[in-house]
DNA sequence: GTCTATATGTCGATAGAC
DNA sequence: GTCTATCGACATATAGAC
């Protein structure tokens, strides 16, 4: 949340405010009301559900009223599409940077579980809404984001069955481990909601050793 | 859906159908208003989510007016809990026979997978409510789905440990395979709405393969 | 058991003052 | 950019006729 009594002052000096203090505080990153807004919706709509989660229990919790909001976001739907689709968008980016990283389809798989965990620690709230609340989404936000969903999971695919025919992978029915995995990747952020304190890298590593070694040749 | 044309001349007739037709036809499962009442409603909260599918929604599916539905439950609410809770003690009963099977730490996961497989064909719309639509539940129904997620879940970890313990399994870290393998069993529903041509038999022995092969020693 | 009519409340969003 | 005030739509649930 922002430090009101701070915050507060630089209501009105909006691009000031950057150059007198440091975009980013030892505790607590300085954001900016939209990304506040962001930040508290994404928790809400998690813990309640988008439908369940009223502009005025964000506004509460933003120690502001529900008709401010409209000054950062257009509607409600916006806040929703704005978040899964920056999540859809980092995923996509994501697939890029592995696919022309040069590994082998083994190597890039570890690269991908490395991806999801990171993702995971850093945006937990708003990685959670790609498990159910993506359903909320309306048009033309709902097409867009389901064609990177599944983008995204044809290029994963596309590696296992890679992996398969150079005889890194076991043979198994690759729709399943596709399937598995992702499942794995996606509750991931449930877990880790409850196991704040295990280290990042061990559990990328224990990720890799369960996930990979089931179906590594 | 009941079959209207039959089931609108039974209406004041209650008792009597059942002598008059049989319980099961050929094609379609003859239910009683409750029971469809509840499986559209399973299917329309799963597809829209609970908040957004309101009495009238299912009403309009079931051809009757949403007022009427408050002679078969006494709110939305109880539509909810009744398929949620109904589903939870399935599990719960499942891992019951699975405890007392006398089958080795490994045989029980085997039939452990098997029971989610099974359920989540038999019921898919109702177990895809697991997922995410849990959270809408009220007390005291909430405590109850609970405590029974709860022990399920300790009571599947128990099996993994033992199993390790015996050498069965080799040495993960037991919390990260535990939520891999439910996060894959939970996420079935979906892969299977998708592949509703897949043989039950297959699938069990896929899945057994996938989540089994890569713990065992 | 289903209907019509309605009580009662909350929602998203907008208008306009400051 | 935030506020107060409010509109119109739609929600759950109930009362009572048939």
């Amino acid at each position: 949340m922002i430090r009101w009594e701070i915050a507060s002052i630089l209501l009105n000096l909006d691009r000031l405010s950057s150059l007198l203090i440091p975009q980013r505080s030892s505790i607590t990153m300085v954001r900016s009301r939209k990304e506040s807004i962001s930040a508290c919706a994404a928790r809400l709509f998690r813990k309640r559900g988008y439908q369940a989660t009223s502009m005025r229990d964000i506004a509460e919790a933003e120690s502001i009223k529900a008709a401010s909001i409209y000054n950062h976001f257009k509607s409600k739907q916006e806040i929703l599409s704005s978040l899964l689709l920056r999540m859809a968008r980092l995923f996509t980016q994501g697939m890029q940077t592995v696919k022309t990283s040069g590994a082998d389809p083994v190597g890039q798989l570890e690269q991908l579980i490395r991806l999801h965990v990171r993702l995971t620690i850093e945006h937990t709230d708003a990685i959670a809404l790609i498990a159910g609340e993506w359903i909320h989404l309306e048009e033309p936000h709902l097409q867009e984001y389901r064609r990177m969903r599944d983008s995204y999971e044809a290029e994963f695919k596309e590696i296992l069955n890679e992996g398969k025919q150079q005889g890194l992978l076991r043979d198994l029915a690759t729709d399943i481990a596709l399937f598995s995995m992702l499942s794995s990747l996606r509750w991931l952020y449930s877990w880790y909601s409850r196991n704040r304190d295990y280290p990042a890298e061990k559990l990328e590593e224990e990720m890799i050793a369960t996930l990979l070694g089931g179906i590594k040749a």
